[in-house]
DNA sequence: TATTGTTATACTCTATAACTATA
DNA sequence: TATAGTTATAGAGTATAACAATA
């Protein structure tokens, strides 16, 4: 599962210095940022797989889990997904009894989404599953680090996607 | 090419709320790592291939550009790609004149890689490019508030994967 | 037998297009 | 005609497996 990736070298004429990324990418924001970003989000969704639930499902019921109903097309919009690949998703959740899909008699169309009693349960658990690999990550950090660490996260998203206004 | 997800929401009988992400989410130091190293990475790509490179050949150059010539095998694992993938990237590279394949003599199943003056010209182009691409996304953030973002994101990064060592 | 580079194949995501039912 | 949800299809990207040359 592992194949040879993390192996250590045993490269015996070339100089066995460790394997070690370039300078200049290790200089640059950018490319920490990525890295680190990315394999986050792997191990997250590694662990919510585990658990038994699939991409962006923990998403779905953490908007949810403010409390509004939402369409399926707002779903999509505000966490960035395809509508298409929605579908999928939501018909999971709602066979294991997370969320309830409804009509909107208003404009039959629609589907209007909300989450169940049983649907909140499961939620606690993913944010539990995400709060403690955010930790594990984190670790090396103190308290007052990772306050100016999410703030200044924070204000550049801001700054380039229009969906964290609110937050600000 | 940008289809209808970046629209206003015109919504009506739903109350007229922005497009806006859950609280849960934004409130999650995992979760903006993710969406910002995620996108700052989208953009990096389109970028490179905007400028005729594809994929990890930044990644390729970079790495030779700090001087030693190395093996593809260790190209690999250094920058985390997978051999097989790395193939076509060099192949490319080479025909366009950017890197250089030679047989190790003492050990004729190896390629030792090297960049040339094409490549470290090339290599400055696309350097500026990200560059450019930092500075845009870190715009809101003062010097040395960058400067921490950059400090906290290497300790993190090499308390998660040993390649970052010599940079501690 | 094990390893390097290579090629071929399969699989997972995501993006696109087409369809229905409603408006 | 346009939109919400759905289904089907295609493409990109990645991972896996098999292979030839060399050790």
């Amino acid at each position: 599962m592992m194949s040879t990736k993390s192996d250590i070298p045993s490269q015996t004429h070339i100089p066995p210095q460790t394997l070690c990324l370039p300078q200049e990418l290790v200089a640059s924001t950018a490319f920490l940022l990525a890295r680190v970003g990315i394999s986050m989000k792997v191990r997250v969704m590694d662990e919510m797989e585990s658990a038994g639930f699939a991409g962006y499902q923990y998403g779905v019921l953490a908007l949810l889990g403010e409390g509004a109903t939402e369409t399926q097309a707002r779903i999509a919009d505000v966490l960035g997904l395809d509508r298409s690949q929605l579908v999928g998703e939501l018909d999971d959740l709602e066979e294991r009894g997370l969320i309830e899909r409804r009509r909107d008699p208003n404009d039959r169309r629609r589907h209007m989404v909300t989450l169940t009693t049983d649907g909140k349960r499961q939620l606690v658990k993913l944010r539990a599953i995400v709060k403690r690999i955010e930790d594990s990550f984190l670790e090396p950090l103190g308290e007052d680090e990772r306050k100016q660490l999410h703030d200044v996260l924070l204000r550049v998203a801001c700054s380039h996607d229009g969906r964290y206004k609110r937050a600000v």
